[in-house]
DNA sequence: CTTCGATTGCACCGTCCGGTTTACTTTCTG
DNA sequence: CAGAAAGTAAACCGGACGGTGCAATCGAAG
């Protein structure tokens, strides 16, 4: 009934296909898979309900096609923040700090795709063992890969010093992100900024202990 | 029909009541809190639905009592295992090992207590903020606490190099089983063994880096 | 034996949910 | 315009669930 008035747009196809998807990641995230039913995520899609069974088998292979896509979206833009600060940092510790608060707390539109992380977590034993392998080596395998990278060049640049570089990035997101990850129920309720900052100071520090250039 | 032959013994009351914990226990760990039905919970309990009804209010009070109990036993299993690898150790980096792969495995009868507690991550948007807060302090903080007190005395002994142990304590469990907890999906899934440990002795040794005795 | 409290089995209520059916309308395409 | 493709609203089905009412039963204490 929204979309009657304006012109659903030549967009093609997969018009009310990607409401759906949103909706459903927004309702999963928020409910969890179980307390999540189709019809609210019609209403939130404002989608008639026969229509989400137009596209999707039932309401599992939803949950795992929306797990797909987030994953895809929650590595890219941390590869996109490792990028940003990592890039040709000046300061290297502030860098850092930054880079660990904003990897640790979920902004933007991104808080219902970390939203479902969790739910990758609540139903993981009752998820197919290609769709939790998959996430780990199409989620966190790639920002691990893509810290390793800069690592790795910044070794060789002088600013750091490690030989392996796989092995410093497992202890940076061990060291900064780990706590606020785990205090904050995986971003499930909020952690003060100030606690945050903390945490990724003390954690930034250690690794620079560990891994620091001027020893 | 179970307990009918055995005479019920004297223990007095409570003994339908810690059948019930113990079958909500398990039932709400294997399930999670909405897929466990008050049903299959008191057919665990070999106990009549009517007699759980009884006892609790209603089913998110009988959950959030099992919690508390298991947020004690967790704890004090942990305390035990630090307290047995730390008191005197020999070879303190291979007790560091042993402590780390045990407190990042749930094993014997514990794993239903560690299930629990992925209960917690999964509903910890839903449940009152007093649980949330309590089981932190009264869960990993006690266990934290207990590390750290451990290291303060292990330095002081000149095996250990810190002013902070609290510090220490965090980026132990950070280091050592923080990504234990997370490759298992917080014991949901089995974790090999050899990586297990490959996993903690990595931790270990960076740990060591940080805080060993000799530099 | 009687009494009393705890327990039991079972039917029942209202609700919700996943999924289907049906009949109708819209929208695009040729 | 014709017709296929897609969408919609609503009723509906079978089943499960949380929770209650109630009569019958059990076990121990007096």
């Amino acid at each position: 009934m929204t979309a009657a008035t304006t012109p659903p747009a030549r967009t093609g196809r997969p018009a009310k296909r990607v409401a759906i998807d949103r909706a459903a990641r927004v309702v999963f995230g928020r409910e969890g898979y179980i307390r999540a039913s189709v019809d609210s995520i019609a209403a939130e899609a404002h989608v008639s309900k026969r229509t989400i069974y137009n596209h999707y088998q039932d309401k599992e292979q939803l949950l795992l096609c929306v797990l797909k896509e987030s994953t895809h979206a929650v590595a890219e833009h941390q590869e996109e923040l490792i990028d940003r600060h990592l890039a040709s940092p000046v300061d290297l510790e502030a860098e850092l700090v930054a880079l660990g608060c904003a990897l640790a707390t979920p902004q933007s539109g991104f808080k219902e795709h970390f939203a479902l992380v969790r739910v990758i977590f609540a139903e993981a034993s009752r998820l197919p063992g290609e769709v939790t392998d998959s996430w780990r080596t199409e989620g966190p395998g790639r920002t691990q890969a893509r810290l390793a990278r800069h690592f790795a060049t910044l070794s060789a640049a002088g600013r750091l010093r490690t030989d392996e570089p796989q092995e410093a990035a497992a202890h940076f997101t061990q060291l900064v992100t780990s706590e606020a990850y785990e205090r904050s129920f995986h971003g499930a309720l909020p952690l003060p900024a100030d606690e945050l900052e903390a945490l990724v100071t003390a954690g930034v520090r250690a690794f620079l202990r560990l891994y620091g250039a001027r020893s």
